[in-house]
DNA sequence: GCCCAGGTGAAGC
DNA sequence: GCTTCACATGGG
């Protein structure tokens, strides 16, 4: 090899219909920090900074970059979000939702880095989610070359966290979850189970497959099928969106969480994860001021 | 101090 | 089948 750089440190894509911020801040990805006008952050292996400019994503990495399919695929640039939208049942909380977080995208994240956070999420605040995946990437994962003044850390592979010691997870804040990252990620290095596999496998044995790891219930699975896997139509609840489906579509009635469930999976259509974040962001940012009347 | 946080698993009816 | 509870840790 001549060592001959081929390809750019940096690309322009032209957005339309995409909100970096709101995608970036919405629950689903953990590693992102504020960097100036945009984002810093690791997509893999790579060190990445995202900025926006009107129509256009100006994306900055530190080794040169012939393909840049990877960061497509990851910020799912190809995705019409008007024909996302459009699956949305036509009611007045889903067009508020809208309204409200127009732009905001669902990632198409690596499933081990997926299904680890997600362990790691369970009774979390996100503020807090982030600590603990900081601070495991920082002891865990690999130093990559970046931009910028503060390191950069791969997300530690299940090879590593598997012959980590239990202890040396504890150390890094995440309390109960410990013994459950810790035997899924060795299932995980150890060949029991195949992420990729999933892939190919329809939505319910791709979940049933998922909720046999440790630590990984129905909502952590729907998590991942949705955020990593590309499965549309998984539709994670948890408090908030319980929360946002009982205010919203039951006011001032006693709704069971099982009859929540079935709603969700017969109401919002062949998109309703996509759906499930437009609720929960709106929700959980939205607060008090919120578009929708009472 | 108290309550809650993008839940899960195990034990008790 | 359900309902209840423990599980670490930190923020409001």
């Amino acid at each position: 090899m001549t060592g001959q750089e081929i390809g750019s440190r940096t690309a322009t894509f032209s957005l339309r219909d995409y909100d970096l911020d709101q995608t970036l801040n919405s629950g689903q990805a953990f590693r992102w920090r504020p960097s100036g006008e945009g984002w810093e952050g690791v997509i893999e292996e790579r060190w990445v900074r995202l900025v926006t400019r009107q129509d256009s994503l100006i994306v900055e990495t530190f080794a040169p970059v012939e393909d840049w399919t990877w960061l497509k695929e990851y910020l799912q640039l190809d995705v019409n979000l008007d024909k996302v939208i459009t699956t949305f049942p036509k009611d007045e909380a889903m067009r508020a939702a809208v309204a409200a977080c127009r732009g905001l995208r669902l990632l198409r994240q690596p499933p081990w880095e997926c299904l680890a956070s997600f362990i790691l999420s369970s009774t979390k605040q996100i503020v807090q989610i982030r600590q603990i995946i900081a601070a495991l990437s920082e002891r865990f994962g690999d130093p990559l070359p970046a931009c910028c003044a503060t390191p950069a850390f791969s997300f530690p592979s299940p090879e590593t966290l598997a012959s980590a010691s239990e202890e040396e997870l504890r150390a890094c804040k995440m309390g109960f979850r410990a013994p459950y990252l810790h035997a899924t990620a060795r299932l995980v290095a150890g060949g029991k189970i195949d992420l990729v596999s999933l892939f190919h496998q329809p939505l319910g044995d791709a979940r049933a497959r998922l909720m046999q790891l440790p630590g990984v219930g129905r909502k952590v699975a729907d998590c991942v099928l949705l955020f990593a896997f590309g499965f549309q139509a998984a539709f994670p609840i948890d408090v908030w969106v319980l929360k946002a489906l009982r205010e919203l579509y039951f006011p001032q009635r006693k709704v069971q969480p099982k009859q929540l469930r079935h709603f969700a999976d017969t109401y919002f259509g062949s998109c309703a994860g996509y759906a499930q974040q437009y609720l929960f962001h709106y929700l959980r940012v939205g607060g008090a001021k919120r578009i929708l009347p009472d």
